[in-house]
DNA sequence: AGACGTACCTGACCGC
DNA sequence: TGCGGTCAGGTACGTC
């Protein structure tokens, strides 16, 4: 499910719950995500006040007061709700806190979420953190940082933006928008790419990134807002999941259609006119 | 180093 | 209605 976004906008969903807030209870109701669970959880988190909320790629994390962090990824299908007074937890309501008077509950079918608990000073050190590329949407993310994160690399540009170590974030989806909008072939030697090209792509992906916060993300089957609101740029795609209709690109004028192509295992979705380079 | 396949899980959907 | 196959927004690990 969810990528740099849909993450971005369930931190900021979590912000007013959380911030500045005592947890009073945690209990974990499943023995391992993705990974196991740390023992440790609760007895880490209750009794402390939450300092505030950031995000890193697609980890959420929680400051505590004292010096701990939370590191939270959501997988494919993981997501936060505030509970409805009274409500029992269901299935896959793998872990829920107790906040003042709100309780917040992390589901994920899937179970391909992570949860973990580390010291804030040593969290650059964390071994879920430590070799993660840099941030788009910040300024100093260039085409010139772009193109040295790409290095030599051999194999196609569109698997390199999912590898999390190249840039941080970029998953399925915005992978191919941003090359589509980028006018770059997805089949692309990563390392190929001309410092033009490279500004194209940095510009594209922070672009499309920010439009899709804006529209508070991609709902495409189970991603919700922790308010409960679906996202809406799902209805913004230019190609994702758009397979056989015409390109709404420029170049090609519409009169060609976007292919599905499938690359490392991954669905990728392009127009083969207006994508040449 | 890096490219690739596979594994981890559940649910939705499609064709028969 | 039911069953099997396929696919899904992600990442880690082993292998070559």
């Amino acid at each position: 499910m969810p990528e740099l976004p849909e993450v971005e906008t369930t931190m900021r969903g979590l912000a007013p719950v959380l911030t500045g807030r005592v947890i009073t209870g945690v209990t974990v109701r499943a023995k391992r995500l993705r990974r196991d669970i740390p023992t440790t959880l609760t007895a880490r988190l209750v009794g402390k006040r939450v300092i505030a909320l950031a995000r890193r790629a697609k980890y959420i994390l929680w400051h505590l007061e004292g010096g701990t962090t939370v590191i939270i990824h959501l997988g494919m299908s993981g997501g936060f709700r505030v509970a409805n007074n009274g409500e029992a937890p269901g299935p896959h309501d793998h872990v829920i806190f107790d906040i003042a008077r709100d309780r917040l509950i992390y589901h994920d079918p899937r179970r391909f979420g992570v949860m973990a608990v580390a010291d804030t000073k040593d969290l650059d050190l964390h071994p879920l953190l430590k070799d993660l590329g840099p941030e788009p949407l910040t300024p100093d993310f260039t085409g010139r940082v772009l193109r040295a994160r790409l290095g030599n690399r051999r194999g196609p540009l569109k698997t390199s933006l999912l590898d999390q170590h190249v840039v941080a974030g970029v998953g399925n989806i915005y992978a191919s928008e941003a090359l589509f909008y980028a006018r770059l072939s997805p089949d692309l030697p990563a390392g190929s790419l001309t410092l033009a090209m490279a500004n194209r792509l940095a510009s594209s992906l922070q672009n499309v990134l920010s439009a899709a916060i804006a529209a508070g993300g991609s709902s495409l089957r189970d991603y919700r807002q922790v308010d409960g609101n679906v996202g809406f740029f799902q209805n913004a795609f230019a190609v994702y999941n758009q397979g056989g209709k015409p390109c709404p690109g420029c170049r090609c004028g519409g009169k060609s259609a976007i292919q599905k192509i499938v690359q490392a295992g991954r669905s990728t979705y392009f127009c083969p006119v207006r994508q040449t380079t």
